[in-house]
DNA sequence: AGGTTATGTCAACGGCTGTAGACATAAAAA
DNA sequence: TTTTTATGTCTACAGCCGTTGACATAACCT
């Protein structure tokens, strides 16, 4: 109806707040421009006009959702159990976005659009720089590995919802996790 | 052109063939049912005769995919060298389905219109089978965890293409994910 | 006030999708 | 041969998708 309110960095970042939820509980193709126009109450047209593309859209997604391994102040001892908490999700209220983009990209994993990007982007910003923490040989053999068992209870608990998993704080489920990824890490 | 020779039963195994082939390499909603078609050299409208509707042809590629995770007469002893290796596909020429029907299941984890099958499948076929293969307490949570690392390390491999999980046989990758698998099921 | 720019709407295109019904022809039966 | 049945083809329909260009109106500037 009416044109709204000026400001259109606001929506644009509205855009990409709805596009980051949606992106995280659909793949690249099942979620709809038109679907984040209508989250933010906007027409189609404008979302493709702020992003260019709809590839590109999920490109600065990523982008804006910079993760910081590095930045808390880890040493190679305590990762492990540090790994184990956040892909558990202890801290729902923390504003870790770590897990949330490494499941966006995993739910996009085999998007064909979407691929490539979400490749790089799991390579250059969560295998490499956990793999510069250790100063191990194979140290990127042994990241992959422990990425593996993350992103391995991640799709069982996210994407197909195994029952054990999701009770997560019983169980010593924790423990179990933070006892593999050291394993897998300090051989 | 010319309608092709009799035997509806066996252009219909052609399809299913080329849907599992299809599947296998890209999710539900990716996989077109005119490639398919087009694989057989027949028109669309046969596929969706033969098998009603796509989700249809999709639950019976599943289903002609039995796994066979317990014919083979496998201790809990050597449970976890025999996931690795299959996991890591040591066999290509023998015809093991297993691997297969659990990448088709994790490609289309996340597609609205085939995730219920698939949570199904995967928690019936895989899950409590080998389940039924321990006797210990917490089965079903071991085997889950179990499977995180199997189905983490084929995500990495098969939709990440994480480099160094690529070069298996060296590295002793095999002999590190045993190790894992059998810290996992045997606490 | 008048003009200009930013912000957003509207309509539509071309392409692809799964699905359905009417039609054609080869094989089999009478 | 004539009839019937199985096997496939052809046409087309809605529906969704991302993308584009032309238009409208609010906000700002002078």
């Amino acid at each position: 109806m009416s044109p709204r309110a000026k400001c259109a960095a606001s929506t644009r970042d509205t855009m990409l707040a709805s596009a980051r939820r949606r992106f995280l509980e659909e793949s690249y193709e099942n979620v709809g421009l038109r679907d984040i126009a209508r989250d933010v109450g906007v027409d189609v047209a404008l979302v493709g006009r702020y992003f260019g593309s709809k590839e590109n859209l999920f490109h600065e997604v990523l982008r804006g959702m910079r993760c910081d391994w590095l930045d808390s102040d880890i040493g190679a001892e305590e990762l492990p159990a540090f790994l184990a908490a956040m892909v558990l999700r202890k801290e729902e209220a923390e504003d870790r976005e770590d897990l949330d983009r490494l499941l966006i990209i995993l739910r996009s994993a085999s998007s064909p659009k979407a691929s490539e990007l979400v490749r790089t982007a799991f390579r250059e910003d969560v295998i490499e720089p956990v793999a510069r923490l250790l100063d191990v040989p194979d140290a990127e053999l042994r990241v992959a590995v422990a990425f593996s068992i993350l992103t391995g209870t991640s799709v069982m608990r996210t994407f197909m919802g195994v029952e054990p998993l999701l009770a997560c704080c019983e169980h010593g489920l924790e423990q179990k996790l933070t006892r593999l990824l050291r394993e897998a890490l300090s051989e």
